[in-house]
DNA sequence: CGTTGTGAAGGTCTTCACAGCC
DNA sequence: GGCTGTGAAGACCTTCACAACG
């Protein structure tokens, strides 16, 4: 469910003080209803207190569990361009315990460039060292044009979970879940909003 | 709809010798169901020819119509860290109509850094130069303890779309539409499934 | 008294299935 | 024959509203 990591974030963002946190709060905090936070966190099998509201530290616990990052995730990045760089030294990821353990490019001259803690390793390594670190997550982040061969490699050495900042829709057999991160899609969403807001305008 | 951007860039891959294309192929490229395709595709007031398909020019004609992208948009991007510098030369935007007017940051070494083509401005220059260039979109890079006070200032300054790329929610009045892309909250959706299919396996 | 947990109602989004048309 | 457009069915998701409870 797309809601916990936000619960999960908005928990962690509560003041130190605060043991427990009402729906109502947190729904708040997290913009949303507070009866759609009550039946998200039921499924988790939580034990909220009626009058009271939910323990902190007991709700991020099971919050952590259900999302699964009570075990470390290992992610790989293809594409060393400006926004593999920028993902690979992204300092957000340690605090849910993932870690880059891979960035591949295609282009020599990146080749053997250090990115964070990690050298960019050629593409042609891409089956092996994915294999070899046992890569959970692959991150896409190449031009669309070499995305869907990039996404192909990543299944073929194993990796199950792909998220894919590509401006294009890939297809991979059913068993590996594949998420879209699309600024241009987006963008075009808010015009879609924009546009929209200035036709009814127009009706007036 | 959030699909629409979807199709138009799915059309606009196709090969250059196709005229018409029918709603199974498209499903099939933007891996949806075919009568998810015509149903979209008919609020647009489409005249698709039964026994052949859309014609493919009018089609995306009428996407980008649909989308608002016959007009073009200001976008300002706040935050010029690593982030904000590969949004800033970002080379997609061009395409669809989006033009980077100005980039803020807060801390004054990185004033006057040139991305792309522009020069980075302090952030104390944000209202002025965002309503004088008549910004339509917001782009909030910055980190999450900075990006409630940066979104308040876009509103302010006249901003109704706002893409947030901070890990937290943005408040936002009800004619600002916002939206969120962050990797980490995708990364945990990843693993929350991934921990869905272990468990899976462990039941047997 | 305040808040949870949840059945039931209400929406919305998706898919099916097929008549209608080229 | 092949494909669109769409009513109807179905699945899913959200919100309401209130009994149950500390």
């Amino acid at each position: 469910m797309s809601r916990l990591p936000v619960y999960l974030r908005c928990l962690v963002d509560l003041p130190d003080g605060q043991v427990t946190c009402s729906s109502d709060q947190l729904a708040a905090i997290a913009g949303v209803n507070s009866a759609q936070v009550r039946k998200d966190l039921s499924y988790l099998g939580t034990h909220g207190v009626r009058g009271v509201g939910y323990t902190i530290t007991e709700l991020r616990a099971q919050l952590r569990l259900a999302l699964g990052l009570n075990k470390g995730y290992s992610v790989a990045i293809v594409g060393a361009g400006n926004l593999g760089s920028a993902l690979g030294t992204y300092p957000g990821f340690d605090a849910w315990g993932f870690r880059v353990v891979a960035i591949f490019d295609l282009d020599p001259t990146k080749v053997g460039m250090k990115i964070g803690d990690q050298e960019v390793l050629a593409i042609t390594e891409l089956e092996r060292a994915v294999r070899r670190q046992a890569v959970d997550i692959g991150i896409v982040a190449v031009p669309a044009g070499a995305a869907q061969d990039v996404a192909d490699q990543l299944v073929a050495a194993g990796v199950r979970s792909i998220l894919n900042f590509a401006p294009t829709v890939l297809h991979t057999p059913e068993w590996v879940e594949t998420r879209r991160m699309d600024v241009s899609t987006e963008l075009q969403i808010l015009t879609y909003h924009l546009q929209l807001g200035s036709e009814a305008a127009t009706d007036m």
